[in-house]
DNA sequence: TATAATTAGCATCAAAACAGTGCGAATTAC
DNA sequence: GTAATTCGCACTGTTTTGATGCTAATTATA
């Protein structure tokens, strides 16, 4: 099941925060700027943090910084590391083990799975910075 | 919060059949057909059926057809019918009834806003005779 | 007209996912 | 040494979701 938690929406909000502010970012500075609640954001950071998204700083005056540029963290690396990559089989149950006998052609899995494709793709195109870049809706490829 | 859950899945499955299959169907012959609960694809067609996606014919040899033609049935709709509308604002009670303070450039709102956007378009972009065509990925715009 | 098939509308229930919190340990700048 | 901060684990209450039950209304058909 694809969707769009609040740990995403925080998530996008930190990343973009670490995005446009260069330097070390402490979680407590950021959920104090935006309406957060500082242990949860703590939590997301971290799961960014083990997907390599983020780099931490411990200790006092430490926080996290971007771990690449802007331009190359992906959105659906974002939604992956927050919400586990989504499974993209929506037929559980009716195929064995490994892969549905009727992958093919399967008119089960079609539809859902189609329309969840051409959403990860579209994730998978758009970068961080051009999500920063609002409100120029433009200058991301698959909105048009 | 934009989410693709089961009934989703169920209805697009009902609903690509009956894009394939002319011809009224019933609950029954569907979720026969598919690994679907009958009970639960019922509501999934009720609820279509409110939203004046499918029409219904009662009694004995009764059951469903598409109210237009699949070209004319955008996902959107259908999304919009089985999961409601998505609350595009992630940032209530931060803003007063109405509307957000800072809206045009709220950085909060910002970045779960736009990804929003950008699926919810191409949602409205595809329609469902997009889906039946599977798996000529390339007819459908927004999935290049 | 009787019957069986089917949708319509109500309500309910269990399980899963989600949002949010608590606590203490480890680390590090100052 | 102290204060600030990340780290890791567990936990809880609420909401959402998936699924089902029951009965009434409708209608083709025998």
């Amino acid at each position: 099941m694809l969707q769009l938690t609040k740990r995403t929406d925080y998530g996008l909000i930190a990343l973009t925060h670490l995005a446009g502010h260069s330097g070390v970012r402490s979680v407590r500075s950021i959920a104090d700027l935006y309406p957060i609640p500082r242990r949860l954001l703590a939590e997301v950071l971290k799961d960014l943090l083990h997907s390599h998204l983020v780099e931490s700083h411990r200790g006092a005056q430490g926080g996290y910084t971007l771990a690449r540029p802007p331009g190359e963290i992906m959105l659906s690396e974002i939604v992956e590391a927050l919400e586990g990559a989504p499974s993209l089989t929506s037929c559980e149950g009716s195929h064995t083990e490994n892969s549905c006998a009727v992958e093919a052609v399967c008119p089960i899995r079609s539809p859902i799975h189609v329309l969840r494709q051409g959403i990860w793709r579209m994730l998978e195109q758009t970068a961080l910075s051009d999500l920063a870049g609002w409100p120029e809706l433009a200058r991301i490829p698959s909105f048009r």
